[in-house]
DNA sequence: TAAGGTTACGGCGATCGTAACGATC
DNA sequence: GATCGTTACGATCGCCGTAACCTTA
């Protein structure tokens, strides 16, 4: 048994168990890996993988049980490897954050400008993604960090951290009726929306807080993005059903915007992270920078 | 980084740092592991090890951080060797049960009868140890299983599961005093005592029940092991402190006893294994057994 | 016939063992 | 001088790549 071996194991299970492709990955020829792999199954007295003539088709029960321990060795040998460039140089180094649109453009840009200051040299790489593909971001180990909105079903591989909590807003053009009277479900139910897309920036909590009143939107547009949804508000389509932080006073000074808690439940964002995965100090210190961050926000 | 190279890792803080020794240990030439350290460590680009010249004498920061990512690839190895062998011949193999001999002699051997009929393949090692080394062995990879009685210390690494409650039992000769009349801790303390030594079997629970009463033993042998007990008790050196299940109607029937049941609290018997240890198939069932001979017990 | 996998063989590199050397007590 | 570790060198074994071959969609 050795590491590329365990290696390999991770790659098949990524390409659907093809070796070819898990050649192709790992660098080597095609016929290297079918022996590596031969090799181990002849070590280990079974075969790991279920076959339909040559061709891999799945894994057996025993595959199964093993695919544990190998994503456990693969972490622990990635540990091991971040740990020891950390000490070498915990001034150097990269972050990949996942993490959605509005997060990225009206929450990380203070945190991030702070991080940059203390750690000029450590590189900062933001991947915008849907909400629900985030902590898959995690688990496929092409990011280092989540930042989500949406509730994170529980998983016992992740750490999840309370970040703030955030209230949707109304926003519409000046002038518009709903700048004026009361604010109620019922009377926003009365114009056309623009909101999210489904699975994005808590349009779920929207759903659920409709859906309780007996109420209908009429959503005439959704966007994953809450600039789009602006432009469109502009354009005079609607009104808008955005995050309230996504109302910057100057930049969207020519429309008016009012607050909808107490309406519509607060949502959380959360910081996430693999459990056994090791973060380097400046990571830690950027969870710090967040959270200090949030703290202001709710202040 | 292969695994050899971990294991060397754990190889040498099993042998206190020393080269040579691990050497041997690994059935390779010393200048074989001090090449492969020397590789190791240049390829993390830091030392692991703190030296004294060339001596290796303890492990430098990053050795101690990287430490338990190797423990944790080494268990994760064995865990496959094991799970392969387990789904190889699920019928054969080892158990290697840490236990006192009070457990070992009188509540073990019925359930080990009845998984030898199951499994009569499968071979059983029973080691006698100190209670409070029985965890170092689970540690140390001398034992799979361990069958405590005394408290298990707060470890995260551990399982336990309880297995049965039990409780003191005094034992004299027949024609005793103690035989007749009011059985107290006050009056148990006018006797001179024989019985467990420290650390063994419930003889803190005994020493707690005395401390709240205000009573002081006058203890005139201390034995870890309840034949030992019986045998001075017989010649008549005072009266026996023991656990209940150690009394045998037949083979002591020369000896009376009573329970100390009400007057010392009840110990609990438990099992105890790692966390992260795979346990083959059988000895899943051999824990069965042990807890459904546990319920004997309590009926 | 293309795609996926296995087998045979030669070459290269990694790792080992022998052995001589250096340091420390 | 005994113990412990390092360095040099030759030999071996493991693993890779090339290439031919097998099987199935």
């Amino acid at each position: 048994m050795n590491l590329n071996q365990i290696e390999l194991l991770r790659v098949l299970q990524e390409t659907n168990f093809n070796l070819s492709k898990a050649a192709e990955r790992m660098y080597v020829v095609q016929s290297a890996v079918s022996r590596q792999l031969q090799m181990f199954e002849t070590e280990l007295g079974a075969p790991l993988f279920e076959r339909n003539g040559k061709k891999l088709i799945g894994l057996t029960a025993l595959g199964l049980r093993i695919m544990d321990e190998v994503a456990t060795i693969n972490q622990a040998k990635q540990n091991i490897q971040n740990i020891a460039a950390d000490f070498m140089d915990g001034d150097h180094g990269t972050i990949n954050i996942a993490t959605t649109h509005a997060q990225a453009k009206y929450f990380l840009p203070t945190p991030v400008q702070r991080f940059r200051e203390k750690y000029p040299g450590v590189r900062i790489y933001m991947q915008q993604s849907s909400p629900e593909n985030l902590i898959d971001q995690l688990h496929q180990h092409k990011a280092d960090l989540a930042i989500c909105t949406e509730k994170v079903q529980e998983d016992t591989d992740l750490i999840t951290k309370h970040c703030y909590d955030w209230h949707h807003a109304v926003v519409m053009p000046h002038g518009h009726p709903l700048c004026e009277g009361e604010l109620s479900l019922q009377r926003l139910a009365t114009f056309p929306i623009l909101t999210y897309s489904f699975g994005y920036t808590g349009r779920s909590t929207i759903e659920n807080a409709l859906k309780k009143a007996g109420l209908n939107l009429d959503i005439v547009l959704s966007a994953a993005d809450s600039d789009v949804i602006k432009t469109y508000v502009r354009s005079g389509l609607g009104v808008g059903l955005i995050t309230g932080m996504a109302y910057d006073p100057e930049v969207d000074a020519d429309l008016a915007t009012r607050s909808l808690k107490g309406l519509i439940p607060s949502s959380s964002a959360k910081i996430a992270y693999l459990k056994n995965n090791y973060l380097p100090s400046y990571i830690e210190h950027f969870i710090a920078e967040l959270l200090t961050a949030a703290q202001a926000i709710k202040a």
